[in-house]
DNA sequence: GGGCTTCTTGACCGATCGGTCAACTTCGTA
DNA sequence: TACGAAGTTGACCGATCGGTCAAGAAGCCC
């Protein structure tokens, strides 16, 4: 009977959606155990203590999370279609594995997390990189403004996707917000008021 | 002697750091009695439980939140102007109080809250509201594109300042990002690349 | 000074916390 | 089939949790 990494894979289940629910304060053992259908001893026989579960389950999903996000980054084309499918693509990563993303940006933007050498900064920082490598190639191609900081644009596409996410259940109780269920005209809007601005060009003649 | 306010106060000061760096579970009310230098019977005596100090320390942060942020908005001028003066504003907020940005910000934004009712997201609600409102003024005067949808530029400029003061730790150490500890210059970038666009329209003729 | 309210506190409560342990079952293997 | 290793468990441990309570200290009004 191969139970015996069953139970080990049931609590790292259990884990994961607890921590990434209730973060690691909020979870008791008990809990665990109790999600995992096993006993509290037997959470303990398999990982040691809390915090090393809370490890483990940490190393699982940054894991997880990379290689889903190693795929991205790969496409060509021009900028503007280059750009939309990586922020849509990104996307799609954080939202097909909530529970992960939740972990995961807890652990790198909480205030009262050591984010100095954690495997989630790994993680956030890499795709963060390869976005970044795509600007710069872009750059320069000079297809974007010379004065434009590649960085500072791939941190702010990030962003986008990361708010988004984390804001999702905020964002639909608001009158004012009707993109919230609309993931992808959401990326739209961004990747295209970033490529062209939203100034009017049209027929104002004078603003500034 | 009005130590009983003093006391009070205390309490209600050092269970807002300490909610704010650690969050609710990370906290007990022994840790909050010490800090503020009274004994844990006077925290029940003060606030009643624990759940209440909470709340009582969410509605002061609301409050004094809110008032920071009620300046907000006033400026006038053209567009690139009034953008950029409400998002240094907003940001200026932010960081001129952390504690509460933070409070507030995981109250609203981690997914084990209700975020349907709360003081929290009034907060972070009525200073979007606001820039949307002015975004939807340039939309009308039509120094902004017909086709940009006011809420989500709005979203949009909130979004790159939160995660800014969020992710302030993460990015101080990755290599590539070197606007970390100049949020003015972040701040203009990113103002400056939604007006304008990034795509460069100078010498090379075709990309799309 | 005598009452009255408000603060403040140490001692205490049951519940739950993370963690241990010995006993028992299950298993691979020789 | 005998045996050691691994897995599982209920009972138990000290510490800490949120919360209570009675008693004393301090302020206020008469």
């Amino acid at each position: 009977m191969q139970q015996s990494s069953d139970a080990a894979d049931n609590i790292l289940n259990a884990a994961e959606q607890l921590f990434a629910i209730k973060g690691y304060d909020g979870v008791s053992v008990r809990l665990v155990a109790e999600q995992a259908c096993v006993s509290k001893a037997s959470v303990f026989h398999h990982f040691g203590s809390k915090e090393l579960l809370y490890e483990a389950v940490l190393k699982r999903a940054s894991a997880e999370f990379e290689a889903l996000l190693g795929r991205l980054g790969g496409n060509s084309g021009n900028l503007r279609y280059r750009l939309s499918t990586f922020v849509k693509e990104h996307l799609a990563c954080i939202y097909d594995k909530p529970s992960l993303s939740h972990l995961l940006l807890r652990e790198v933007l909480e205030p009262g997390s050591d984010v100095s050498y954690t495997k989630a900064a790994g993680v956030l920082g890499s795709s963060f990189a390869k976005l970044t490598a795509v600007l710069r190639d872009e750059k320069q191609a000079q297809t974007i403004k010379p004065e434009t900081d590649p960085a500072l644009l791939a941190y702010l596409l990030i962003a986008a996707n990361v708010f988004f996410f984390q804001s999702q259940k905020f964002i639909q109780h608001m009158s004012e917000i009707d993109f919230a269920g609309d993931s992808s005209r959401y990326t739209e809007a961004v990747v295209t008021y970033l490529l062209d601005g939203v100034l009017n060009h049209s027929d104002v003649p004078a603003d500034h």
